[in-house]
DNA sequence: GTGAAATATTAGCCCAGTCTAACTTTATGC
DNA sequence: GCATAAAGTTAGACTGGGCTAATATTTCAC
């Protein structure tokens, strides 16, 4: 593979080695960030279809127990995404709807680019789930171009 | 929203907050398995490009530092899917082996298919690594086809 | 073959995310 | 309006995945 085969890189190597983990580390940050995202998409859903998120209801959409959803409340309050107060609903702060619109937007075009490539509606539905949070702006931008196009 | 608009869910609304819970386990459950699906990956490409694996150059390509690469490889070794000895390179079991591949088949399908679609190698490949864990069987069927079609 | 450099491991810390069990508070039915 | 049911919280445990600092082992140059 190699055109010396032992263990002194290349400065060429170096610097895929580099990008790989720079690649990584993005990855990482999506992870962090995913479960944040999905809650805040989640309390915007429920306050449109109901008015106001229960954390009953936010575990029970999610399918976690309520004291994973209150600790991530927590979280989530410290982040500033949510506000709440004991034995209330919870609410969104403004960079929690923010944070909620962008993320309705890009699980959107997702999911409606993978029924688009002829996918089932259930099976769309899972994939867009996982897929959103490492779809990077060019990448959304060719997706939506997909779907709109022809 | 409703059509009651109080907190008695219906037997389709049930069926909807059940499905919505599976979709996110699957999500988390294809988080928990991405680190080793990425390490197995790489561990087939060092061993490929150099004939081992060794745990500096799997840390330099993760991005991650020499004992969070220990402390991972032990819960491969666990899990079966490598074989290691102390102060040794590591290596894949059979079962090991067969994840490497079938990861690797998912990746390079995702690869090809943002490249097919117009995103540039470098986000390309980004993407895939983000990507290639969330994808369902089918959508992988479709992203094949669509690499290969016309 | 020995000493220094490179590599690997261990110990110990942190945070996120999950759980169960126990407890408190709020809401509800009568 | 009170008892009970429902919802929310707290406490405590476990796992995974990251880190730094310190230690052990191997490799390599000479």
């Amino acid at each position: 593979m190699d055109d010396d085969n032992s263990e002194k890189a290349s400065p060429v190597e170096a610097r895929a080695v580099e990008s790989r983990a720079e690649a990584f580390q993005g990855v990482r940050d999506a992870r962090r960030s995913e479960v944040a995202e999905d809650y805040v998409e989640l309390i915007a859903d429920l306050m449109l279809e109901q008015g106001e998120a229960r954390p009953v209801d936010i575990a029970a959409r999610m399918g976690v127990t309520p004291p994973t959803v209150a600790k991530t409340l927590d979280r989530l309050a410290r982040d500033g995404l949510v506000t709440r107060a004991r034995y209330r609903s919870v609410f969104l702060t403004e960079e929690g709807r923010a944070l909620a619109e962008e993320c309705r937007h890009r699980h959107e075009i997702v999911l409606r680019f993978l029924l688009k490539l002829g996918l089932d509606p259930e099976t769309a539905e899972r994939d867009a789930e996982g897929i959103e949070h490492h779809v990077s702006e060019k990448t959304l931008k060719l997706f939506e171009e997909f779907v709109s196009g022809s």
